[in-house]
RNA sequence: GGUCCCGUAGCUCAGCUGGAUAGAGUGUUCGCCUCCGAAGCGAAAGGUCGCGCGUUCGAAUCGCGCCGGGACCA
């Protein structure tokens, strides 16, 4: 029991359950031929019901023919012959209830040392490659709040799935190739007139923000007065590249504030010009996908100015979309939606196992034909995960901030960057589901209470590393090596039992949140482990034995800093996937 | 009008892809610092999981239909 480190305690008993039932079905106590699939070991909701629960009895007594508590009864006997096994009582329904051995438990403090950060590590994706394209905002101007959002889900889902095993792409869809680039070039255009002395009006739909003042002065330095009063065919389309390089340059650099750097930055304009728009509709097209034809009239309303027009589609309902969807315009150019087939015909080519792709709330209504397209593209070999993030809702003062582009009142990442830090920004915008609203109030993210899982987290941190020093003060040895080989048979208050059982969950949470695409869960199981460690710690008030430092009995010290240790090593690995850094103290 | 998301304690939200008596925080009510690790801790009260059918050993979770809130499309 001592010695392979545990990966993954619940998958080690689940093995254990398997290969008792194995032994059943050769003693003749199952009937052949039965799938286990449905067996599950898991955490009970009620502690009291002990360390772990199996549905083993109730999932196969139906398959099997027989009563839930015979097979229960059977199973446990032969369970209870495991060392790691003290109990294995039927409870419930048919539940197995079991108790494990302390040891078991003593022992995830030693795993977690001796592993360090790499502990709670999954072989779950088996290296196989993931594109996860996330931000992918307008190349027109600096991030805002709602991108911050997608930046942190995306980045910290990239590395959830790295931490489970995969093999994962980070990738940013640049959208340079449509109409909003000429708007773009058309107000740089102006501000460099401005830098030439002009005056200028920004007429309506133009972009009439400050940050590109900065741009029209850079062209001003590049480009002289060439282009001063020159018709817009002179200039047009050679500031097109210039503009969304600056703009780039400044995404870039938002990105990197926020401690978000990606692998790769696919241009959709180079899509244009290279055959592969055409070869992915050729594909379609081999597929018997592609065809003309008219759109039945939008349900509902009378369509007024509504008239059929026949048009080249993507028979993309043969794929769970509600319709089929045009991918040429009427003018023969392509729809939008052609290059964004494009787009993900490459990311398919490019021999990704999975993509997953980070999307703002308002596109939700792209989902269905996008995945239509990539089932068609990889015939269902390819999956495509869409996950959308809801908008933000900024608090300052109490009060409801409202965002408007006209007003020039919207907040940036920059902004939130800031006032409140990186890490802070970031362990906020993980402190809900993806797709439910999340309110950022300016005042809370900084309080320092229980009530921020920001702080609240980190200070159990830095309350570790507090024990480290004043141990290192006492002359106690505390590198990681030493802690590991520390007796830690003293552990045996309930109290410390139930922080190594939370700490003991770390590897299944990261397999359960990487199988959902769901980093959420690793702030939210954060939040726990730092709640049982200061339930600990604040025991340690009324019952000085289960302070981590014992005056005079190095050896039990030892134990306790061990255990205080691993908790750290699991807060930092978890803050790492969520990109935050721990905090060493607090201030 | 259609599509998607949301509806769980007074409030803000979790709920581990179907499990046992549905959980946290906050708020409310009690208790805890002359001394020790109180930016905190313990305990209590608080729920028809929006409503109704259905699927099965078992539903907050899955399916269908309504009601209410939001986003997008037209």
């Amino acid at each position: 029991m001592k010695d392979a480190p545990t990966m993954n305690l619940f998958a080690d008993i689940r093995t254990l359950v398997l290969s008792s039932l194995d032994a059943m079905v050769s003693a003749g106590d199952l009937p052949e031929g039965l799938n286990f699939d449905a067996v599950t070991v898991e955490p009970p909701r009620d502690p009291a019901h002990g360390d772990m629960a199996t549905n083993a009895a109730m999932v196969l007594a139906k398959p099997a023919g027989m009563k839930p508590r015979d097979i229960a009864e059977t199973l446990s006997a032969h369970l209870s012959e495991d060392a790691r096994i003290n109990s294995a009582e039927v409870a419930g329904p048919g539940f197995l209830n079991l108790r494990l051995a302390i040891e078991y438990w003593q022992q995830v403090a030693g795993a977690v040392l001796a592993e360090g950060t790499d502990f709670g590590r999954s072989d779950l994706g088996q290296a196989r490659r993931v594109n996860v394209e996330y931000v992918s905002a307008n190349p027109t101007g600096p991030l805002h709040v709602g991108h911050t959002r997608g930046a942190v889900f995306g980045d910290a889902l990239a590395s959830l799935l790295a931490f489970a095993g995969w093999d994962v792409t980070r990738e940013y869809y640049i959208n340079d190739g449509g109409g909003q680039v000429d708007t773009l070039a058309r107000s740089v255009y102006l501000r460099y007139l401005e830098a030439h002395g002009q005056d200028v009006a920004f007429p309506e739909g133009t972009y009439p923000g400050d940050y590109l003042i900065p741009v029209g002065a850079a062209l001003k330095a590049k480009m002289g007065d060439k282009w001063v009063d020159q018709p817009e065919d002179v200039w047009l389309a050679e500031l097109r590249s210039f503009s969304t390089d600056a703009m780039m340059e400044l995404i870039r650099e938002d990105l990197a504030a926020l401690g978000v750097e990606m692998d790769v930055f696919y241009s959709e304009k180079s899509l244009y010009g290279t055959g592969l728009i055409e070869a992915a509709i050729e594909d379609l097209r081999a597929k018997g996908l592609i065809y003309r034809g008219t759109l039945p009239r939008p349900k509902g309303k009378a369509g007024e100015d509504w008239e059929p027009r026949e048009q080249t589609l993507f028979k993309s309902s043969a794929f769970g979309d509600d319709e089929d969807r045009p991918i040429m315009k009427s003018d023969g150019t392509w729809a939008y939606f052609a290059p964004d087939i494009a787009y993900h015909y490459d990311k398919v080519q490019r021999g990704f196992a999975a993509l997953i792709d980070v999307f703002g709330a308002d596109h939700g209504g792209y989902v269905k034909r996008m995945k239509a397209a990539v089932a068609a593209l990889s015939e269902n070999q390819v999956s495509l995960d869409i996950k959308l993030t809801q908008i933000v809702k900024l608090f300052k003062n109490g009060e409801e901030f409202k965002m408007s582009k006209r007003a020039g009142t919207f907040v940036t990442l920059r902004d939130v960057i800031d006032q409140v830090g990186p890490d802070v920004a970031r362990f906020v915008m993980l402190t809900r589901k993806n797709d439910a609203m999340l309110d950022f109030d300016f005042d809370k993210v900084l309080e320092q209470s229980r009530e921020n899982p920001v702080f609240y987290v980190q200070y159990a941190h830095a309350r570790v590393c507090s024990v480290l020093r004043k141990a290192a003060e006492a002359g106690i040895a505390t590198d990681d090596r030493t802690l590991a080989d520390a007796d830690l048979s003293k552990l045996d208050h309930e109290a410390e039992i139930a922080l190594l059982r939370k700490i003991g969950e770390w590897p299944r949470l990261v397999e359960t949140a990487a199988r959902a695409n769901e980093p959420h869960r690793v702030a939210f199981y954060l939040y726990e482990l730092a709640g049982e460690f200061h339930g600990l710690w604040n025991r340690g008030n009324d019952t000085p034995t289960l302070r981590f430092l014992q005056d005079g009995d190095d050896p039990t010290s030892q134990a306790k800093i061990a255990l205080a240790r691993a908790a750290a090593i699991v807060i930092a690995s978890g803050l790492g996937i969520l990109g935050v850094k721990p905090a060493q103290e607090m201030r």
